[in-house]
DNA sequence: GTCTATAATTAGATAGAC
DNA sequence: GTCTATCTAATTATAGAC
């Protein structure tokens, strides 16, 4: 019925119309994932999401209940993503499972740089967004990473890090590069997303962290 | 005259202008660094800065020509802040010179964390801002640093990292604990200002990077 | 579901009295 | 230098025709 229902035609009515509603939901949820990791919460606009998106401003109401339920989606949009591409390897040596969560939070952050991005927007003060950010999505992510932390210093061969800092000093490591890719740009003329970055910047971390390793 | 003029009445009329007007000047800057910091420069307005100071919107661009010179007038502020806690270390072994860097990018962002927050947000996208502070404050601040790193690895005794990507591991290593400290504290209840704490970040980020050392 | 029009609020900046 | 009042533009959200 109007320019942005896109291809795929030969379908039921309701089944095209829940597509259609589907796919300016998506489209506007990457454009806001743009401008959120960009400017922050408050710097982003709802007339600049939906002008990435194709659409027009008050059609984020409509899909959306306000402006924080879009960043709640477009958060949540970004941790299945990130979930999809974290190793679940219970029973590894610690030290494997350790090193393989390393190369798999460098390897997002450079194909996903939005998630640190608004990320660390976000904690830099104390609010309502960053209390539910916590609560119901950080922390039991953070737990399991902090244990395997545990058996690899149990088990020896781990860099000399307290458990309290361990997330903070690999996330800091690993996501800066890339959430500050235009600065990296800036000021060493390098491309923080070329695959040998990548590969040098998760060796390194590896070594850093898990000193003894091969 | 008004209830936002300071004490310390007894003093020549004309100095007692000037003292009130870099007091007002200074306390804006003042301000203007935790709601940048906390914000983002789109995200902090200019009324909550001049309430965090105890004077009224106007008198930002009575004091500067507009927000964006206030912030860029933080910028400089917090940076001779740093520039002051800066080692200057020439004629030291290589090593040293690097540890004690280290120490006191730990010791900044603990006690300063306000300019990692703000590089940190600006970093998240090109702008004519950025490039400024990339140009005239970044680069040649960048530079011996990384001079420092290929004496150490020259030496031996250094972490396998790329002189292009120390930077960005260093700062995000030694920054993100602090930028992001209300998020370390809701995460696992620690106060990343603590004086053991950056005792022990700095030592943990010397034995990573500098594996050998003592 | 989409679109135009607009309400209600807030933004940065300026004018002019004092 | 300070303060009140205000301008212009931009913000999020809503109403209602289609």
């Amino acid at each position: 019925m109007s320019l942005s229902t896109p291809a795929a035609a030969t379908e039921v009515p309701a089944g095209q119309r829940d597509r259609a509603t589907h796919e300016l939901r998506d489209r506007l949820i990457d454009a806001a994932l743009v401008e959120f990791a960009a400017s922050g919460f408050d710097g982003a606009s709802t007339r600049a999401i939906a002008r990435r998106a194709g659409a027009h401003q008050p059609q984020i109401n409509y899909h959306f209940a306000s402006k924080e339920d879009l960043w709640k989606a477009t958060i949540e949009r970004l941790l299945s993503e990130f979930d999809e591409l974290i190793p679940l390897l219970a029973g590894a040596p610690p030290r494997d499972q350790f090193a393989a969560v390393i190369r798999a939070l460098v390897e997002f952050a450079a194909i996903r740089p939005e998630l640190n991005r608004i990320m660390i927007h976000e904690a830099t003060s104390s609010s309502d967004r960053l209390e539910w950010l916590v609560e119901t999505h950080l922390r039991w992510r953070a737990g399991p990473l902090l244990e395997v932390w545990d058996e690899v210093v149990a088990v020896g061969g781990a860099a000399p890090v307290p458990r309290e800092l361990v997330y903070h000093l690999l996330i800091g490591a690993s996501a800066l590069l890339n959430a500050n890719a235009p600065e990296a740009r800036m000021l060493f003329g390098i491309e923080p997303t070329d695959a040998c970055i990548v590969a040098a910047h998760a060796d390194a971390l590896v070594a850093m962290f898990l000193p003894t390793h091969p």
